[in-house]
DNA sequence: CGGCAGTTTGATGTTACTCAATTTAAGTGG
DNA sequence: CCACTTAAATTGAGTAACATCAAACTGCCG
């Protein structure tokens, strides 16, 4: 978690894919005249960036590495609400909100971008283009949460993973290059089965399903799909 | 669903329940000199508003009656996003997109309200009192997704009713005078199988032994809850 | 080599679904 | 007011999907 000067370890720069995003929205209109509105930080892999009925200042963007965003319940239950990727915005609400209404862990070594919210705000008034570009991030937030809820609401194991991992797909295409349909992917079992609302033993089973089936095979870092017609056929939503 | 003139129907005027609302702000900053920027009507039980993928140039906002938001797959399966009460905007996201990304249904007779959408985003960038409201609605639907969505996930059969039951209390209780725990309460069992993932079968089971320990009754129209600790014990998220 | 985290596999248990029949409630028209 | 119709809710029996528990296996790192 240490501190890293601002707009030189972020990313984004270099490789364009916060492009919709606030962040860059902000660097272009601020001209880097000013004061320390914004700081970067660089976190270790597991490690929890925020916490449910934390207060902050800040908005936050990730803008290297994978995180996810959850809400933990007394027993030990938890829901993984969305995982974050390169140019995400924790939540929109976080831009009107002090108060986390969820938590959020990096899943990978992370790059975190914080803007003062104040800042963030007093923009968005002068800037119309700001206020779109959170329009965007707003209407595509809760479309993917109409999605997943119907996912969880309505669909068997094996659709609920497909979904999930075409809903992925989706978004590290957008950020990366896909060569021979492997796309890079961290996550654990565990963080599958809290993401469809299974036991990671379920989830184990599926994908040795899918492996067996030729659809696609998920190991260690690596999402290899074999046959996306199929994958899309289980696991697609229209 | 014959139409009704502007704001004659609409009962938030004497009500009041609108007050954060968008509604009600553009009433205000408006003073009625104007054209046809905003209509009601009238809509009978059971009749669809709007469907998914359709085009509308109006900002639509429930003001009486009861609603729901839904998709549905292909195969006749289908998940109630969030029931809609007086007051309620369709969406937030509405106010950006002209497409409908899900549908929605008159779960009673209800009356909607119209509002041109560019005259809404126009107010929006010029009056600070609305982005406002409009966040508050944002923040607001995001978090009932995300706690719906940890149901969903996470929760058993009597978990997620529970849970359902107690958050609609608490929206029906914001909007009018509840008295020896009766709550107004329109759905039919397939609406609450609709909304928490199971059959209505299940849903009859679950509701029989609620009522037989004392918990809640559902029955015709009213939700009686017998025993609000118990309910919370059961249901509550936290 | 030992230890650990993650995954796989098998056996068994529980929850919720399916199918089908019955009951209840709410109209509707005579 | 009473048959008749129809939608909704209830109940029971059998089944499928997923969870739980426990053990074995894998790869990795010290």
């Amino acid at each position: 978690m240490q501190a890293v000067s601002p707009c030189v370890m972020c990313p984004h720069r270099d490789l364009g894919f916060c492009g919709t995003l606030l962040d860059i929205r902000f660097e272009q209109s601020l001209s880097h005249q000013g004061g320390n509105w914004q700081h970067h930080r660089l976190v270790p892999a597991g490690k929890q960036i925020g916490a449910r009925n934390q207060v902050s200042e800040d908005v936050f963007v990730l803008c290297g590495g994978w995180g996810f965003r959850f809400l933990q319940l007394p027993d030990g239950r938890r829901q993984i609400l969305n995982f974050l990727l390169p140019g995400d915005l924790f939540s929109v609400t976080s831009v009107f909100e002090q108060r986390f209404r969820f938590s959020v862990k990096a899943l990978t070594e992370a790059q975190i971008s914080a803007m003062r919210r104040e800042e963030v705000q007093s923009r968005l008034a002068a800037n119309p283009e700001i206020l779109t570009a959170l329009a965007t991030s707003c209407v595509a937030e809760t479309e993917a949460a109409d999605e997943m809820q119907t996912a969880l609401g309505q669909y068997s194991a094996e659709e609920r993973i497909a979904y999930l991992l075409l809903h992925l797909m989706r978004r590290i295409a957008a950020r990366s290059v896909i060569r021979d349909q492997r796309y890079p992917f961290p996550l654990r079992q565990q963080h599958i089965a809290d993401a469809v609302g299974l036991t990671p033993v379920h989830v184990s089973r599926v994908l040795s399903l899918f492996r067996d089936r030729g659809v696609v095979e998920v190991s260690d870092g690596t999402l290899q799909v074999r046959n996306l017609a199929e994958l899309e056929r289980i696991g697609s939503l229209h």
